[in-house]
DNA sequence: AGATGAACATGATGTTCATCA
DNA sequence: TGATGAACATCATGTTCATCT
C-alpha cells in the first residue's frame, strides 16, 4: 500500500501536480531520438531542436540541453564519447550515443503516455473554453 | 524595429522561450469561462477545475487559483463581489463575475492561439519521436 | 471547519561566467 | 571562436501559516 514511491518520483520528473510536461523531459525524448539517428554533440542537438521548432517559436537554451544530456547518461540511457573534431582547430567534442536500448524503450514508452496525456489536457481546454 | 515591448511582455505571461503554456494562464481561461457560466467563489473554482481534470491527474493548488483570480481582477477582466454565504455559519465569500466583455474576448483570443500552438508542439513531438 | 490571502520555500529554467582546445 | 560545463539568478509554483466567520 501507499503508492509506490519510485513511481511517484518518476511522475515528478515529468510534471508537477499533473500539469503539463516539464521542458527537461520533453527535451530528453528528442535527444534520444536524435541520438538514434545521428552522431551529434551538445550544440548540434540544440541547433537541430531549435530548427525543428522555429515555426513554433520554441527556442530552448544550451544549458538545458546539457543538463538533459547529463541526466540521460546518469540514467544509463545514453553514453558519452569524446571525439577530436576535424578542421583547422582540433577541438574536442562530446558525442552522445544510445547506451541501453531497453532503457530507451522504457523511457519512450513513459513519454508516449505522458505526451498523450498532455495533448488530452490541451484538447480538453480547447473544447471547454472555445 | 525592435519587437513591440508590450507584445513581448504578453508573451512572457504565456510561456517562457516558447515552451508550453504556463499554468497560471491555463487556469485563467478556465476561470473566465466558469465565471461566464456560474456564480462561484475561490474554492468552488478550484473544485470545479479539479473535478474536470480528475481523470488527467491534474490537481492544481488553491493559492494558484487565488493568484490567477487576483490577476484577472487587476487586468479588469473580472470583478469581485463580496457575499454573505447562506447556512448555519454566515461566512463572507468572494464571488467573481465578468467585468469587461471586451477584455474577455481579447484574452480568450490570445489563449486560443496559444493553446493551439501548444497542441501543435505536442503533436509534433508525438510524430517526431514515435 | 471552510474560506481567503499572504508569507515563505522549493525547484525548474535562464543568464552569466570559466575553462579548454 | 566554438564547445562544454558549472555557478548563479530569477521566477513560477507549491507549502505553510494567519486571519476571519
Amino acid at each position: 500500500m501507499a503508492v509506490n514511491a519510485t513511481e511517484e518520483k518518476a511522475k515528478r520528473e515529468l510534471h508537477s501536480r499533473g500539469y503539463l510536461l516539464k521542458q527537461r523531459a520533453f527535451l530528453k525524448v528528442y535527444l534520444i531520438t536524435l541520438a538514434e539517428k545521428k552522431r551529434l554533440y551538445g550544440l548540434q542537438f540544440l541547433d537541430e531542436i531549435r530548427e525543428n521548432f522555429r515555426s513554433y517559436g520554441y527556442r530552448p537554451v544550451h544549458s538545458e540541453i546539457y543538463k538533459a544530456l547529463h541526466e540521460l547518461v546518469d540514467e544509463g540511457i545514453l553514453k558519452r564519447i569524446k571525439i577530436k573534431k576535424e578542421g583547422a582547430k582540433f577541438q574536442e567534442v562530446v558525442i552522445y550515443q544510445i547506451h541501453n536500448m531497453d532503457e530507451v524503450r522504457r523511457y519512450k514508452k513513459l513519454l508516449l503516455v505522458e505526451l498523450e496525456r498532455c495533448r488530452g489536457l490541451l484538447d480538453r481546454a480547447l473544447r471547454d473554453n472555445f
